[in-house]
Parts: structure tokens; C-alpha cells; sequence
DNA sequence: ACAAATCCGACAGGTTTACTCGGAAATAAC
DNA sequence: GTTATTTCCGAGTAAACCTGTCGGATTTGT
């Protein structure tokens, strides 16, 4: 039950293009310094990203990336999805298809990894970028 | 985000034995062949139950492995971290150590992190092996 | 003695993770 | 128009992890 060093990176990155929104594009070389992240795995990630219609990239000099919408649309959930694929405990529920058991055994225990599914999603898409640059002004790094 | 199969394969066959509470030691090839799952694969798992002290082995002939408390008082909960270890979405908050940020940027997410562990760990202890029996008496394995 | 079980450590094949690397393409500044 | 900057893309890779298998020792009821 870890989130990969993707998800990880991307809120953090996302939180710097944040804290820049309105500000024009922000190069990966600035998010990866700051942040102490490799800049080229950090480009990868930013594909995900910018294919998933979160960020904007400007090519060239003085490029960099951008926000495609204000911090307080783009909730953390969004960002790991949009790295990890669907935030779920176990395949079968990725989806409700409920036809999907193929073991017998699997419905006796389908309801749990649902719930789980179901309370880290609202956990992920109840903060926001927003919420992230607003803890940070306020000294706030634990509770939100 | 997943649950490796020790997990999954633990909650079933814990499962199980919570059927055949108090009646004597079921053996692991009944649970194996019952759940479709290796047997040699599965006595891994209960070797880790059993020191954690979730069951009790009975060696020999007629032996087998059996609770070593009513169903109700052990959580699905219980049972994953017995098999995987603490459930926490990354390192840093497998406990409330707040001193452990070493990357500056940690400490902007950790808050984020400590929900998502703490939400997930709510869901799996509330559960219990005598609700999942209960589920299936009902023929309730969707919602519980 | 024999069969049924647990117990234990070693090993192994496949997948995933977390990167690195090389180079192409776009663009601003000079 | 050259150069420096920066994104873009695919390939490769070492290490870790997952999901088991296997062989044999030990315990115990019949």
C-alpha cells in the first residue's frame, strides 16, 4: 500500500508550478532543484501530466510549464491518477463492474477493498494545490 | 496503491478459519483448495499470523491452524499489517515521528500522507472477521 | 511405522520501480 | 542565423519486490 515516488513527485511538483501560477511558465529545472528531484524522471512525469490536460508546456527558451487551471480546481487525486492510473487497493475495483469476479472467493472480500478505494479517493480529491500553497503560508505541514 | 496478494490471500483465509471458529484446527490444504490459492504459498502467510499471534498452529496428524480469538475481535486490519507491515501510503508516516522530514519538501505532503494512511487504516479496523461471515450469511458481499 | 501436517530457509522467474541517456524539435535572445 | 534553453520521446537498465516453488526437517495422531 505505497504510492510510488511518482505521485509523490508530481503533488510536490505541482505544487511549485502552483505557487507560480499566473507567473508564466516555469522551466523543470527550477521544481527539480527545489525540490532536489532528477529533472529528466521529472519530464516524464510532466508528459503524464500535460497529457492528462493539467499542465502547459512552452517549448524553448524561456519555456517551461504552467498550470492549465487555478490551483484550487486541481485536487492531489487528480495528479495521482493522472501518474498512477485509478487509485485502487485491488484490480477488481477499479471500476464497479461487479461481474468482474473471476474467483470465487473474490465478492467475500470485494466490499472491503471498495470502501477502501472509495475513503482514499475522498481523502485525495478533498485537497487541493490551493489548499497545499495555503498550509504553507499559514507553517501548517501537518494538519489541513 | 495496491494490496499484494499476501494481504488479499490472508483476509480469505483468515476468513475461513473465522467459518470454522471453534471447531478444532482446520488444515491448510482444506482453506488452500477452498480459496483456489497455493498451499505451499499460503503456510508463508500463516507463519506471520502466527507470530503475530493472530492463530495457532497445530503440528501433525489432524492438525491445523485455528483463531486464537472470536472472529469479532480481529479487524481485516489486524490481519494486513500482520502481512505487510503498516499500512502507510509512503515511509514517512508509518508513525507520527514528525521529526523525520528529511527532504525539505516532505513536509508539505506529509499532512496529506497521514490522512490517507489514517482513512484507509479506519476502513480495514472496522471491519472484522465476524462481519465478513456476517456478509455472507446475508448474501451481502457488496455493501457490509 | 506411517501418514498428515506444520515449519523453515533458499531460490527463482517475472514484473515494477526509479531512474539514466541520447538525441530530436521548438523557441527566445543575441 | 546561430546559440542557448527547454520540452519531447523512446530506449535501456540496475535493483527491488512480488509471487510463488521446492526440499527437507519436525511433530503428532492412528
Amino acid at each position: 500500500m505505497k504510492i510510488s515516488t511518482k505521485g509523490r513527485y508530481g503533488v510536490t511538483a505541482m505544487y511549485e508550478l502552483a505557487l507560480h501560477f499566473g507567473q508564466g511558465p516555469l522551466p523543470l529545472k527550477m521544481v527539480a532543484e527545489k525540490q532536489n528531484i532528477s529533472e529528466a524522471y521529472l519530464e516524464q512525469l510532466m508528459g503524464s501530466l500535460r497529457r492528462a490536460g493539467f499542465v502547459r508546456s512552452v517549448r524553448g527558451s524561456q519555456g517551461g510549464y504552467e498550470l492549465t487551471k487555478a490551483p484550487g480546481s486541481i485536487t492531489v487525486g487528480d495528479v495521482i491518477r493522472a501518474l498512477e492510473g485509478p487509485i485502487a487497493p485491488v484490480e477488481c475495483v477499479i471500476d464497479d463492474d461487479v461481474d468482474y469476479c473471476h474467483r470465487a472467493d473474490s465478492c467475500i472480500t470485494r466490499g472491503i477493498w471498495a470502501k477502501v478505494r472509495d475513503s482514499i479517493n475522498k481523502v485525495v480529491d478533498s485537497i487541493t494545490l490551493a489548499d497545499l500553497c495555503n498550509d504553507e503560508k499559514n507553517g501548517n505541514h501537518q494538519e489541513g
